[in-house]
DNA sequence: CAGTATCCGACCGGATACTG
DNA sequence: CAGTATCCGGTCGGATACTG
């Protein structure tokens, strides 16, 4: 094999784009609701920080997945919703679920137990 | 929405799996050759070092993508393959590709320049 | 309600040197 | 050749307190 014929950088920037301990579930609970404020979505997240929420929806909504729609007046109503390419990265999201569940099936389990405890994330922005 | 409807855990395992600087490059290099040994990848992937590049073949050996094959006798030779799970995974990681060629080209052309200088990871193992 | 502002510790990627 | 052994620094997730 020839060097450097590694031109898949579209995988990286996707995984870097996903890369972040909540944002697989940020982007099911958004995904799945026409509209979600963001302390329902603080209450339904067992566990994150608003700190560490309100990086990760930033993140999430700087790279286009999801929109931000802010009411005027006070108190401050918020709300985000899915955006077109992020609703057209759920199929994507779906292969991946499916394939773990097939594939690594024990290490979901696993993982559904420990569920908390885990830690991840992806540098680099 | 009723609460903690999410269980997709595997999708988190999936990305935990992935995540890893060089994993998806690593994966694209063994996946393309019958066998890639240790120096040779380390030769083709720039700048790596022998003890990441350690590390991260480790994992996806632990995670079941890659196969490793020792040979006895000196100097030692191993060499690497993919497995029937990183082959399975393959066309998923098309298709994320292929989102964010569609997707989020921009990124994908920036990203190609900096080539190098980028980061991350995910934690958690 | 929906954020900021700080501070902190863990972990991962990287550099360098050494070895069976 | 294919690793180990150390050490280091940056970054991200988390905790806590404060604010328009």
């Amino acid at each position: 094999m020839k060097n450097n014929e590694y031109k898949h950088c579209g995988l990286n920037v996707a995984l870097t784009i996903l890369s972040g301990k909540w944002k697989p579930m940020i982007l099911y609970y958004i995904s799945h609701t026409p509209e979600m404020r963001f302390t329902e979505l603080w209450r339904i997240i067992p566990k994150i920080t608003k700190k560490v929420l309100l990086d990760q929806l930033k993140q999430l909504e700087a790279d286009g997945l999801i929109l931000r729609q802010e009411k005027s007046g006070f108190p401050p109503e918020v709300s985000y919703q899915i955006s077109e390419k992020g609703h057209a990265l759920s199929p994507v999201l779906s292969a991946l679920e499916e394939w773990a569940n097939v594939h690594v099936s024990e290490k979901v389990e696993q993982f559904e137990q420990e569920s908390g405890t885990r830690r991840w994330r992806r540098n680099g922005r």
